[in-house]
DNA sequence: GGTGCCATGTAACGAGTTACATGATTGG
DNA sequence: CCAATCATGTAACTCGTTACATGGCACC
């Protein structure tokens, strides 16, 4: 069901096209809910049947038409009375920890390599989170309410990346 | 196709049931990976056909028989060369990041209670990490190889809990 | 006598992935 | 001329969830 919901909030903010949707999806809400076009495609056709959003054809000059959607009050509403609902605890799938957890049934060099490679990766997602946090969020206790709550989940980002790397870095001193 | 080797990788240490890798799931690599038990025979079943596992029936006194499963050759080879190629770095889904994405919507109060209710459950979670560290990885450097990589994924959950408990913290923090 | 554990499964559905398909415009 | 971007979708498939089904034994 979050899927409906994510794309509710994102909408609820910026009115935009699927095409929008699938792209921006990856700068903000993307950070912690990942959706191909397909899915926001078919998502989409899902919630103007029942009412949630609505659409509004743009004519564009030397582009396709596109879709604007936005969210009806019905759905304003279904959004508010979901965030009110108790959130289960998110469960953690990781392809990386299954390997780490057989990593003995291979060369000590791979399983170390590995966690070098995500350690860099996550090095340089928690760049690009801090340099949004540079430009935006200088000073998150003056903020409008609004960015607050769009500043504690690149927050949340910040801490999951740093943490990460952090434990890398002890696994990694483990395995010499 | 990540199911089929978090089975393979338990099974391999652990031959076992269906149903009992359905509940221990839920001890060690079932901390990163979940999946109910329909999922894990339809996945066992189909593992079998591929001859990656082979199943022995086992007849038990005062009980239904069982299928113990266990890794053949050809499902090892697999399960090495699946460890050897990189894996993705995973993708965060949380309800709660889009609620709190939108949480300007709802009374003030109706967010901080619910990040009060997440950070207990993590530090909960963290406790029970704790525990087992305590009770079985008190010398990690010691520990023969394979214990290593299992302590690994377990200091993963340690890192991961007690870095949520402490981003709940910062943000009703600044949510006051 | 009812609840819960052991043990295995089927069926239906919803969510997510991969591949295929179209067609115009912009920029190198 | 080729690749990339804008823009929308269908089809087929796998993975994950929920509900239903069976049946004996142990324990209170």
């Amino acid at each position: 069901m979050a899927l409906a919901h994510a794309i509710l909030a994102f909408l609820s903010e910026h009115p935009c096209s699927g095409y929008d949707l699938a792209k921006q999806f990856g700068g903000t809400v993307g950070n912690f809910w990942k959706a191909t076009h397909q899915q926001i495609y078919r998502e989409l056709a899902k919630l103007e049947t029942e009412g949630w959003i609505s659409a509004e054809v743009i004519q564009q000059a030397n582009r396709p038409d596109k879709k604007l959607y936005s969210v009806t009050e019905v759905g304003r509403q279904q959004l508010i009375q979901w965030i009110g609902e108790p959130a289960e605890v998110a469960a953690i799938k990781e392809d990386l920890l299954v390997k780490v957890y057989a990593g003995h049934l291979v060369e000590p060099q791979v399983m170390i390599q590995e966690l070098q490679r995500h350690r860099q990766l996550h090095l340089e997602k928690l760049s690009a989170y801090q340099e949004i946090e540079q430009q935006y969020f200088q000073n998150p206790q003056d903020l409008p309410a609004i960015h607050k709550f769009s500043y504690l989940t690149l927050l949340r980002g910040i801490h999951y990346e740093a943490d990460y790397v952090a434990w890398c870095d002890e696994a990694l001193e483990l395995l010499r």
